[in-house]
DNA sequence: TTTATATTTCACGAATTTTTCACTGTTATG
DNA sequence: CATAACAGTGAAAAATTCGTGAAATATAAA
């Protein structure tokens, strides 16, 4: 098990470095969020605790840009205990939140429960037209068994069609559910992703079918 | 997918809607438990959200009562984790339970988990009649199984015929909800749509009856 | 900063779709 | 039957749409 402890007292990745490590476990020290992104972007961990507060980058920020590249369990840690900080946490893909002070045995076994619900829905986000394999909780595409690297917004462009499988979308809602209400550009700003997401998945661009007059569908 | 998301926190209503979009559903809001039932009367939906503790009218009471007239799926949101609301809540008839703080993404997985068991089959649009099917949802129309191929404007003509089946429609209706109130041509241009619609419709084409002297209508 | 990568805009051209319109066939009614 | 109004049809003209490449802009990395 290796964790990754994002703190900038030292005291406290002390205290959970000393716990990890009584438990067999791997821990591994950031001192604030822009050394844990570099960390992640270098090493896999099997999770991370993540201080809220930072020098530099702080937590919220920290996590957002770790989990655009890959999907990592997060545990947040807060000396602020308020309910807005709380669910901001989640929304950007914490999955659990201790409020500081916190007792060190309260945190592993949140690592625990944590980890133990990674494990038991290991292949659910998985799915596969043909040769093409799409990971959406592991944010992997695979094209033939090799990887396709796609960009952030092929991805989510990609997802998007996943989840709605077999029904016409137009470009507008592409551009609000994909984009988000706030863009305010060109529908065909859509095309030209489309246009670069087929071209990654190869033969089975067939999967995008374009609807004249409408927008686009992914069909398999 | 059309979500009722219940809670009198904006903010816990805001990260549920976000999620429930970005999945190509509808989430609609209220704030409590009366709002809640009203909406429901007004209204279908799909699966409700629904908090426990909120002013005017709790959860509980409200599921209790929408239960009454409708039986839609409801997950609970329970800031309390206590055993006995758990206990309380699949007994009123709700059909997964939910402890605060959630992630977001549990909260989606178990929406899925529950309209699976509800139905294994996607409620969708798709008509038939005879060996003609319609379906509006994924834009595809099958002549005796074999897919036509039609025209932007075809389809939304024969969905338009779908949608009010057996009502006598003018040009100048059709030219008003198909084509839009902006549309400043010729009559006679439906009846060329007509013509190609119908072609392509091959023996069907029967369903598209002609009224002379007024327009058409579908009738099947 | 520079460099690299990602996103957005845009204009061209090919292909498709829509519209117009003249002509033909059909229907209703005196 | 004659005729006038209306609908069906084919073909040409006009308009729209989409895919694409390239440039411009934005964002992130070194």
């Amino acid at each position: 098990m290796k964790v990754l402890i994002v703190d900038d007292e030292e005291m406290i990745r002390n205290v959970l470095k000393e716990y990890v490590e009584f438990e067999g476990g791997e821990a591994y020290e950031a001192a604030d969020g822009m050394e844990a992104v570099k960390m992640c972007r270098a090493a896999d961990y099997d999770i991370i605790l993540m201080d809220v507060m930072m020098p530099r980058l702080d937590g919220f920020s920290a996590v957002k840009e770790i989990k655009k590249n890959k999907n990592i369990p997060v545990i947040m840690l807060s000396a602020r205990g308020e309910e807005y900080d709380k669910l901001f946490g989640f929304e950007i893909g914490a999955d659990d939140y201790v409020t500081k002070p916190f007792s060190p045995k309260e945190v592993m076994a949140r690592v625990h429960a944590v980890l133990k619900r990674y494990s038991d829905e290991p292949a659910s986000d998985i799915v596969s037209f043909e040769g093409l394999t799409i990971d959406m909780t592991g944010r992997n595409v695979y094209v033939d068994g090799e990887k396709a690297e796609l960009t952030p917004k092929e991805y989510e462009i990609l997802f998007y069609f996943v989840k709605n499988k077999g029904i016409a979308l137009t470009r507008e809602k592409l551009l609000m559910d994909v984009w988000g209400f706030d863009f305010y550009g060109d529908d065909r700003t859509v095309d030209t992703h489309i246009k670069m997401l087929r071209s990654n998945l190869k033969q089975y661009r067939k999967f995008i079918v374009t609807l004249r007059g409408l927008g686009y569908k992914f069909e398999a």
